[in-house]
DNA sequence: CTAATTCTTGACAAAATTACTCGGAAATAT
DNA sequence: ATATTTCCGAGTAATTTTGTCAAGAATTAG
């Protein structure tokens, strides 16, 4: 799995959806991207995925815009990762077993079993679950982080 | 943590003088790069880095190379990945609790709490563990060593 | 109906990061 | 002496990530 400042942004821009979306009404991306401090464009991009994913729904026009397709109990982490990162990770020795001259590499277990571990524990986590503490408070520029693949 | 091919890199190059390595004798770079497909010339950068930080010692001339300074059961995956990973993480939220307008960013306590997974499975492999994960795949998976952190 | 709003889409550009190279210097075994 | 091998600083190339842009389609308010 990877995860960069896209996935993070994703994550953060669910929870402020999360936190604002009042009954099943839509809140637009120009009101996450001014109170997250994201660029709208950018947020657009990530929502698109996001919808074809089934983890947010979207209406057009005024008044509209994107709510959650699910209770937040109902939406992992991972989902959301997954559906934003292009998770094309066949660069390493991804899947198959003859990642190096046609034997399993040497490091194949190590880096499939810490994704798993890294999987497991997003998997897990619902947006609920990260909603504790309810203060409205985000950061802009989230560099790098783990990248296990 | 951050973990990119060069951390994998690092690994992989010392899973194969842990396994080349007879006695104490030295094995080059250049044996090391032939076997695992490797460019010499990052592999020095790497082992500069891992040299420095005591994992390896280094013999110059003919006939040196590189060993491992400590038995391959002393040497967590977590060191030899930060080592060589230029660890300057500044621009994440990291450390201080007010990453945006003074409040902590809500995602701030679960990429910290990712992260901590991923530090303690990964200082909890040894490179002898990941050798002999190796030499009996089929036994049992792995006893987990998540610690609290 | 008209206009404003908001998502939708594809392609592109800028910025940042990562991977990797290069030339030469120092040490050492034979 | 010479070949081998690490050591070092600096730089470049390639890739990835981040973010932009413009035109279009759907919807609603007035």
């Amino acid at each position: 799995m990877r995860l960069t400042t896209k996935g993070k942004y994703a994550v953060t821009a669910l929870l402020d959806l999360s936190l604002h979306q009042i009954d099943r009404d839509y809140i637009s991306l120009s009101k996450i991207a001014e109170r997250q401090d994201m660029p709208v464009s950018y947020l657009e991009q990530l929502f698109r995925n996001l919808r074809k994913s089934g983890i947010v729904q979207a209406s057009r026009g005024p008044r509209g815009g994107y709510r959650l397709a699910k209770p937040s109990t109902d939406i992992n982490i991972s989902e959301v990762v997954v559906s934003v990162e292009d998770t094309l990770d066949a660069t390493q020795c991804g899947g198959s077993a003859d990642c190096h001259s046609g034997n399993r590499c040497l490091t194949h277990d190590l880096w499939s079993e810490l994704n798993s571990q890294v999987g497991n524990f997003l998997v897990n986590k619902s947006l609920e679950d990260v909603i504790a503490d309810k203060r409205v408070s985000f950061q802009k520029k989230n560099k790098d982080l783990i990248i296990a693949g």
